[in-house]
RNA sequence: GGUGGGAUACCCAAGUGGCCAACGGGGGCAGACUGUAAAUCUGCUGGUUUUACCUUCGAAGGUUCGAAUCCUUCUCCCACCA
């Protein structure tokens, strides 16, 4: 199938240049495509607002096309104006070449980086020796700051203000294009709707510099549908490092979108055929076959990112926490969750670990909530009980100053929850 | 370079000597209702050993019995002028 249609049946679609040479570019049967896809390096872990792009360069590789990812260690040492309303804060090149590892090591989770499938590339490589006077004069000249000026991201921070070296960025980024171009062969970025100007800059820098065609992409701005950004929760981003959203977070945090977004969601984040997300999420769908779809998403999510395993012990413990949509398997799916049956359930809870000692001596609930990690301190916790949010196994917790003790337990173990959606199991050592 | 304005908690934003841990809104969390959804209503939203104390209103000093509020210096941002 053309990898063009099927982005543009999943939504990934927002623009491109010349479609229609962009489309017979990408038919099957032509010559590979190399494409790419650039990185920031600012964090060292990537978050679910990066999952687009990744989605698609997935899809991209799976049709025979080779990806590169650039990670931006060049020009993250500049910054990226678009869609910013401030200057962004500066890193240190350790701390950039550090980000990137982490980076690749995530990516390589959705891309295969097998012998000359896929690329990872610093763009560091070839713009931190970058001569000034020869940028400019092989380079800048292409350049009419006229146009630049017009572009909707620079207009934007032309009302708040803009450093000049923040408007060389997109010098920079037409100037990856290029060298990609020229050395890697690479013909096709893509990239944020927010980065349509940097981008067709560089095709535009490629026409003039080697007289080719180079074609652009851009996705669209993914939001909730009442506008917010999407991927963000109280906690802040949902990351893909493990370390800092658990599998079962990751796997909740899909588990919990609203109702309207599942079917766009499956499109972009899961590999099932379209034919079965529109299936799964007909219109007039009764509560169960919704809530299936919501656990479908969650499940397909969480193993791409996390991989099976992970993925079904977080639909066993959410399942065996909240219910399970659909113990029966009636609603219909390819997803490899129909495999998997409820009565596997063993609870695989976050767990707390207290000691016995401790136990003896009685915790005091405030300061077990916050040492689990439930609260973010005693007073968070206090507060959490005093509105009724607090509940030890099936006991609601109403006074603050409780002790849990031995009689707490069961069988050495203690669901303790803030709210319905929090717990740890609580399990004395030793 | 000159002149004026600004910097308050996660964000926006009041407060211009004691009633300020600091109005209000957003966001978030929790409770009720539900389908682990949305909408709606309610409570909470600096820390601690919680009727009290401690730290916080850009940074550092100072005045005062007492400062987010007054003074000095510094840093950063914005506007107008050059």
């Amino acid at each position: 199938m053309n990898a063009f249609s099927i982005l543009q049946d999943r939504g990934f679609f927002y623009q491109s240049t010349d479609v229609e040479r962009l489309r017979a570019r990408l038919a099957p049967g032509q010559l590979p495509v190399t494409f790419y896809v650039g990185f920031d390096p600012t964090g060292s872990s990537l978050h679910i607002g990066h999952l687009l792009p990744v989605m698609a360069m997935r899809w991209l590789q799976q049709c025979g096309h080779r990806p590169i990812a650039i990670v931006g260690g060049g020009t993250a040492m500049v910054g990226d104006p678009s869609g910013k309303t401030e200057a962004r804060q500066m890193l240190t090149t350790d701390e950039i070449d550090a980000n990137a590892a982490a980076i690749k090591a995530q990516l390589g989770r959705f891309l295969d980086f097998g012998e000359g499938k896929a690329l990872m590339i610093d763009n560091a490589e070839w713009l931190r020796n970058l001569k000034y006077l020869e940028f400019l004069r092989d380079i800048g000249r292409h350049f009419s700051v006229n146009q630049m000026l017009a572009a909707e991201s620079v207009k934007q921070r032309l009302e708040t203000g803009l450093s000049f070296l923040e408007f060389n960025y997109m010098l920079l980024q037409a100037y990856d294009f290029y060298i990609l171009f020229r050395d890697y062969g690479c013909e096709f970025q893509l990239g944020g709707q927010d980065q349509w100007g940097n981008i067709v800059a560089g095709t535009g820098l490629v026409r003039r510099m080697l007289g080719k065609e180079a074609f652009a992409m851009t996705f669209p701005l993914l939001l909730k549908s009442d506008g917010q950004k999407f991927g963000k929760t109280a906690s802040g981003a949902v990351w893909l490092d493990p370390q800092r959203t658990s599998p079962y977070h990751y796997y909740q945090f899909w588990r919990n979108v609203d109702d309207g977004e599942v079917g766009r969601l499956l499109g972009f984040f899961t590999p099932l055929p379209m034919d079965e997300v529109a299936r799964l999420t007909a219109p007039g769908q009764d509560a169960r076959a919704q809530n299936r779809a919501k656990e479908i998403l969650a499940f397909e999510a969480t193993c791409l990112a996390h991989g099976l395993e992970e993925a079904r012990k977080a639909w066993l413990a959410a399942g065996s926490e909240f219910g399970f949509a659909d113990p029966e398997g009636v609603v219909v799916t390819s997803s490899a969750l129909r495999d998997i049956k409820p009565a596997e359930a063993v609870a695989d809870l976050p767990t707390f670990t207290v000691t016995a000692a401790e136990v003896a001596a009685g915790i005091w609930i405030c300061k077990l909530l916050a040492d689990a990690g439930l609260c973010a301190s005693n007073g968070e916790a206090r507060r959490l009980i005093k509105g009724g949010g607090c509940s030890l196994g099936e006991e609601r917790i109403a006074d603050e100053k409780r002790n849990v003790t031995a009689a707490d337990f069961k069988d050495g173990q203690l669901l303790l929850r803030a709210g319905k959606k929090n717990l740890r199991r609580i399990v004395i050592a030793g």
